[in-house]
DNA sequence: CGGAATGTGGACTGTCAAGTCCAGTAACTT
DNA sequence: AAGTTACTGGACTTGACAGTCCACATTCCG
């Protein structure tokens, strides 16, 4: 807890030069895979070591200390799941969207029997009361998400699929609400049942907005 | 991890005697306490020892091992958070209710600055991917919370406030998800804003089953 | 081609946590 | 009151983990 400490509040060194930085991305991927499947507390950076095959100072070369890699970690799952929500609101039409939305979820959650919840709600649960800026980072991510499928809904309204008096960025909140407790349910339930309530009520509110 | 590791299993001991009783309880609700403010894997047994003025070799002799004091963390906690829930559910008679129910939560948690969300949910969490005896416990705490909701929109059917065709039981569990949706997203952006609109929500939802 | 900057390996240290041990004290029983 | 059982204190062991250090390699650039 000397001064050098302090040097923690500058994100990151600055990109490394060239093929480093590949390399730095390959340890992120791989500590965010083992923090999704074991949770973050539960992840030491001697497995990160052994998981990328790398050695102790390179990790201290890329990231100052722990939790700096820890916020590369919820940057990485961040585009990753907007990664995969962007493209079924980036289209979305109508109803029908929506429906395959939920049903890939819900298979996704199956295909893994239920194992794990949501990459950025379990970092939100983990990390919220210990790292403020995690916390910062999480929030958002969350906002960034929210926006994503208000501007799904925004089409709806435009396209007369959803009234006008239908707020997107509220119902938007409320679905992804709705998906984080369905997620955490059928993650402690390993049951995908709570799960598919949660989202076909999260879509039947929407629906109570159709002209 | 030899034989006498098994006796984990072993739920816990039978209950001392007397005031032994007594003792182990003031551990679990401090333990509960610690737990819930600081998160399960931020708690070491010598922090439980500390705010309990107990020694080492008395947790151990109420208690296996950590997990096991942990079930019964787990444990007070369900009775805890049921016990907050249930005078609601027990008497609900109208959309009032539920709107002073919606109104305490968001109360409550403003008056924490939003702190900490669910102590349930983040439990379950923490401990889903980790402690399988842990997730079934609290598998079974969502399904008693669910019941208790679904009680009281039973007797809102029976009332004829809810049409028959709306179940019970299934809108119990989407207004958990809403819930504990909305708290994450409290917590995570330390704002009760989403938890309304979370809430608002699930409430709309069952409003559309209204005659 | 030579030397500075950048990157890499792994041994080492200090801390902290879970779980053990055993010697001691209170309480209960007849 | 004697002896058995129930409880209590705290020192000790073991292992894991974050973070440091320094010697070695590679690349980059004059």
């Amino acid at each position: 807890m000397n001064t050098e400490t302090m040097h923690d509040e500058l994100v990151a060194p600055p990109p490394p030069t060239q093929k480093g930085r590949e390399q730095r991305q390959r340890i992120v991927d791989a500590a965010a895979d083992l923090v999704f499947e074991r949770g973050v507390t539960e992840v030491s950076l001697d497995d990160i070591r052994e998981a990328t095959g790398v050695s102790k100072s390179q990790l201290y070369h890329y990231f100052n200390n722990k939790s700096d890699l820890l916020h590369a970690v919820i940057e990485c799952q961040r585009e990753r799941v907007l990664g995969n929500h962007r493209p079924t609101f980036q289209s979305l039409e109508g109803w029908d969207d929506l429906m395959r939305w939920r049903d890939m979820i819900v298979a996704h959650q199956a295909a893994r029997s239920c194992r794990n919840g949501c990459p950025l709600g379990s970092l939100a649960n983990g990390l919220a009361e210990l790292d403020d800026v995690a916390r910062n980072q999480l929030s958002g991510a969350f906002s960034s998400w929210g926006r994503i499928i208000a501007e799904g809904l925004t089409r709806m309204v435009k396209s007369h699929t959803l009234r006008a008096d239908a707020d997107p960025q509220e119902l938007a909140v409320s679905v992804l609400a709705s998906l984080q407790g369905g997620l955490l349910m059928a993650e402690t339930a390993r049951d995908t049942r709570p799960l598919e309530i949660a989202l076909d009520a999260a879509i039947a509110h929407l629906k109570s907005f159709a002209p």
